[in-house]
This record gives structure tokens, C-alpha cells and sequence, in this order.
RNA sequence: GUGAGCGUAGUUCAGUUGGUUAGAACAUCAGAUUGUGGCUCUGAGGGUCGGGGGUUCGAAUCCCCUCGCUCACCCCA
């Protein structure tokens, strides 16, 4: 019997694993420049939770959520998504108490039942940041410079930033009575899967990608001749600003996003490196959220960003990853007694911060030189015979094959 | 859930109209005069040809079923 990794889900092995720690850096420390603190919630939540949070109707929690019952009957669910478990922990921990503002980020994995393709798991990481009891216009674009910055900072210039606004709850609802209205009288042009979500969710017929429900929706009412003048002050205000930045931006009716908490502003990056799935992250403001999960009416806003997707972006671009770090010194014994000697001196080293490592396989001393080669250490330390009398290693620079005796204790000195 | 393409060593791939013990490169390991890496040379290990069934004297090759992977639809990060 062969096992294999459940579908949608990677190994990151080891040759692979300094491209992740380079780049989860990056995005902390760029979020802790911004001013952001980290949050960490439970890999899984009670099923409730998302179906109050993200709604029902919405494709994650109607048909992609890893859900099942524990011992206790409990209905728990892996996270699909990250922002309802960190409202969730807001209004848990009475947080507006401490501060009537939070910003707070996460770097963590989703999960979701979708069937895999280029850049899509059912396993993914994402990291996201949100903005919580403001309701002031630049919340969002901060949100917008900090997912930029960390693109950036990954070597990622040409992504393309859509932004729209889907306004107030009850300016949304006028508007889905006007689009429905609309697109009822054109519904024998559209496709089978918006006629049905014309009903269940009329919004997301806007961003389907079929050519003929384009042809239909291309001229269907617009939302944003549809906002109160809050919404559409706030609308401008964001747009301005970002012109005012030099983020380059454009408007796009479409972009609705898929779930139902979101009100206003709405924002997407794509990127054109990334086939099919082409989203590196999205966003938008959630102002009721907060009150549907039990807490006080609280503005917020925030976005997510697919570390898996910004990889194959930066990748594709030729960004330089760190390289895994090498030991600095291979230890080389000749003899049993020798190695004895070697466990000590490394002891020794490692307490003053030098990383080294020996042979565990009992192999050959060529074959020990062709693995710290391998290795790309700097230095060999060699104890045979000889040295062993003497208390003294050759210590042996891998870049000009240099050697000097060294005595066993003063290996730091004469390294660097 | 729907559709298309692809499954041969660890990896990338060859494999002639079905015909002997299924190959290469890279990788791995070992050796090339006594205790010195990279380059080179020599050699070794590693495959139930995704799995099952069928046709045939004979199947990696033909047929059927099945599983897996990939990409697209869908949806999103």
C-alpha cells in the first residue's frame, strides 16, 4: 500500500522551504512596519460561525468547507477564510474595550473543498490584515499600500489593483431589485449558472466570465450610480487618495466578491502570471460583520492574499529567494577516538553560535570531503591520527583549499 | 460537480509496425596507490512500465474498467 498526500495539499520540502521562510518574513515584517499586530485563531471554528459570518448563500460555505462532527456532536469547521474567526475573536475577548481601533494581521492556512488547479489548493496559505473600528476612507487604502508594499517587496511590480464599492446593506438591496429587474428582461441571454444565481446571489452574475453574460451585463445598471452620498463620498475619497499615492488603480463594476459580508468598498489584485486563477489577494470593508457575530456595530475592513500564489508570481518574475544556510564547519574524524573528540569541540562551537555538523554514517574521508562540498560548508576541521597527538585539526578553507593546523579549542578565532 | 490532456527509475524523458534479461541523462552510492572536495573516468543500486481485467504464442505498446496527476469550467487566495 502506497500513500499520498491528500488532493489539493503540497509537501514543502526542505530544498524548497528557504523560499517560504524569506517570504513569511517579508510579509511580517512589512505588516509590523505598518503597524500591525498578529492574531492567531483555531484551525477549525464551530460550523455557525461561518454561516452566520460569510453567509449561506455564498459558494465557500455552500459547498466547499471542510465540515464534520466531533466526538461531542459539536459541528466544527476548518477555516476556510480568515476574517470571521478574527471578528469572532474580537468581540470573544471584548477587544474594543482595550482600544477603540485594532489592526491585526494573520499568516496562516485555509481550507476549502474546491477541485485543485494551477494555484488553487484545498490547502492554502494566506496572510491577511485587517483594520477594526474605524470607519475613516483611508483604512482602506492603507490596507491597499500595505498588500502593495509586501508585492513589491516580493519583486512583484505589474500586478493590476480593481477596486469598486457595493455600498451600504440597504443600498445594495435597492440595487439588486434594479439589476434583477434588468437582467430578468435579458434572461435568455445568460448562461444556466446565472440564471440560477440571479435569485440566490444576483451580485456575482456581474463577475461571471461567460461571453454572452458579459454581453448583458456590460450594459446592466451600475452600482456606483446607485450609492447613497456616504457610500459614494467615501468612494471618492478612496480613489483620490490612492491617485494621490501613485497607486495605480482601476474602477471595475465587477468586483464583487463572493462573500456576504462585505459593504462598500471592494478590491482585487490580479496578477497576469498566475493562469486561470488569477487573484493574488482581495478585500474590501465589512461595516456590519462585527454586529451579525454578536458584538457591538463596528466598522472594519480588511483583505487576504494567497502566499502560494504570491510565490509563483515572484518566481515567475526572477525574485531572488535566500538560499538555505550551510553549516559553517563539516567536522572530518579518522578514527572513533577522533569523532569522540569532534562531539566535544562541537558542543563547544555551537554554545558560541558556530553551526557545524560531522559524518553519521561512519563513511569514508573522501566521502566526508564530497559531502561538506556538497553542503557548500566553509570549513573542514580534519582529525586523524596525527592530530591527535598534537591537539592540533587541520582546519581547512572549502574556497582556497587553504589549511592550517588549529588547535582544538581556538577553531572561532581563526574562522570568518 | 462538468470537460480535456497525461501516467515508464528519486527527477526529466526515450522505448521502433506488439517480439528476448525495459534504456538514457541528471541525481544517489562506491572506487580511481598509503589521510583531502569540486572536474574527469569506472562501476553499483534503484522500475510489479499507476492498478485490475481482456485479446495474443508473446503487451510498456492493442481493447475495457478503475485510480491518480495536470489544466480548464466553476469559484476564489
Amino acid at each position: 500500500m502506497k500513500f499520498r498526500r491528500p488532493k489539493g495539499t503540497k509537501d514543502v520540502l526542505p530544498k524548497d522551504i528557504a523560499k517560504w521562510h524569506y517570504v513569511e518574513r517579508i510579509i511580517r515584517e512589512t505588516t509590523e512596519l505598518f503597524g500591525f499586530a498578529e492574531i492567531r485563531t483555531p484551525t477549525f471554528e464551530n460550523t455557525e460561525l461561518f454561516k452566520r459570518g460569510v453567509g449561506t448563500d455564498t459558494d465557500i460555505v455552500g459547498k466547499e468547507m471542510y465540515t464534520f462532527e466531533d466526538k461531542g456532536g459539536d459541528s466544527l469547521t476548518l477555516r476556510p477564510e480568515g476574517t470571521a474567526p478574527v471578528m469572532r475573536a474580537y468581540v470573544e475577548n471584548g477587544m474594543q474595550s482595550e482600544s477603540p481601533i485594532h489592526k491585526l494581521y494573520y499568516l496562516t492556512s485555509m481550507f476549502r473543498h474546491e477541485k485543485p488547479q494551477a494555484g488553487r489548493y484545498r490547502e492554502h496559505t494566506q496572510f491577511g490584515a485587517e483594520i477594526v473600528g474605524s470607519d475613516h476612507y483611508y483604512c482602506d487604502v492603507e490596507l491597499i499600500l500595505l498588500a502593495k508594499e509586501v508585492y513589491n517587496r516580493c519583486g512583484i511590480q505589474d500586478f493590476r489593483l480593481k477596486l469598486n464599492s457595493i455600498g451600504k446593506a440597504e443600498e445594495r438591496r435597492n440595487y439588486v431589485e434594479i439589476l434583477k429587474s434588468y437582467l430578468n428582461s435579458n434572461i435568455e441571454h445568460l448562461s444556466e449558472e446565472s440564471k440560477r444565481r440571479l435569485e440566490t446571489n444576483t451580485l456575482r452574475v456581474l463577475d461571471s466570465k461567460d461571453m454572452n453574460d458579459r454581453k448583458v451585463t456590460d450594459l446592466a445598471p451600475k452600482i456606483l450610480d446607485h450609492l447613497g452620498s456616504e457610500s459614494r463620498t467615501r468612494f471618492d475619497n478612496v480613489v483620490n487618495e490612492l491617485s494621490r499615492l501613485g497607486v495605480k488603480h482601476e474602477v471595475d463594476f465587477r468586483i464583487v466578491r463572493g462573500l456576504d459580508y462585505y459593504t462598500d468598498t471592494t478590491f482585487e489584485f490580479l496578477s497576469d502570471d498566475l493562469g486561470s486563477q488569477d487573484a493574488l489577494g482581495g478585500g474590501g470593508r465589512y461595516d456590519g460583520l462585527i454586529e451579525q457575530l454578536g458584538g457591538k456595530p463596528t466598522p472594519g475592513v480588511g483583505f487576504g492574499s494567497g502566499v502560494e500564489r504570491l510565490i509563483i508570481v515572484a518566481e515567475k518574475n526572477g525574485f531572488a529567494f535566500g538560499e538555505q544556510k550551510a553549516p559553517l564547519v563539516y567536522f572530518i574524524a579518522l578514527s572513533d577516538e577522533a569523532r569522540k573528540i569532534c562531539y566535544g569541540i562541537m558542543r563547544d562551537l555551537r554554545k558560541l553560535d558556530v553551526s557545524c555538523e560531522t559524518d553519521l554514517l561512519g563513511r569514508s574521508f573522501k566521502a566526508q570531503m564530497r559531502e561538506a562540498n556538497k553542503l557548500n560548508c566553509r570549513y573542514v576541521y580534519i582529525i586523524g591520527d596525527d592530530e591527535l597527538q598534537k591537539k592540533k585539526g587541520q582546519l581547512k578553507s572549502m574556497a582556497t583549499g587553504d589549511q592550517v593546523e588549529t588547535e582544538f579549542g581556538k577553531i572561532k578565532e581563526n574562522i570568518e
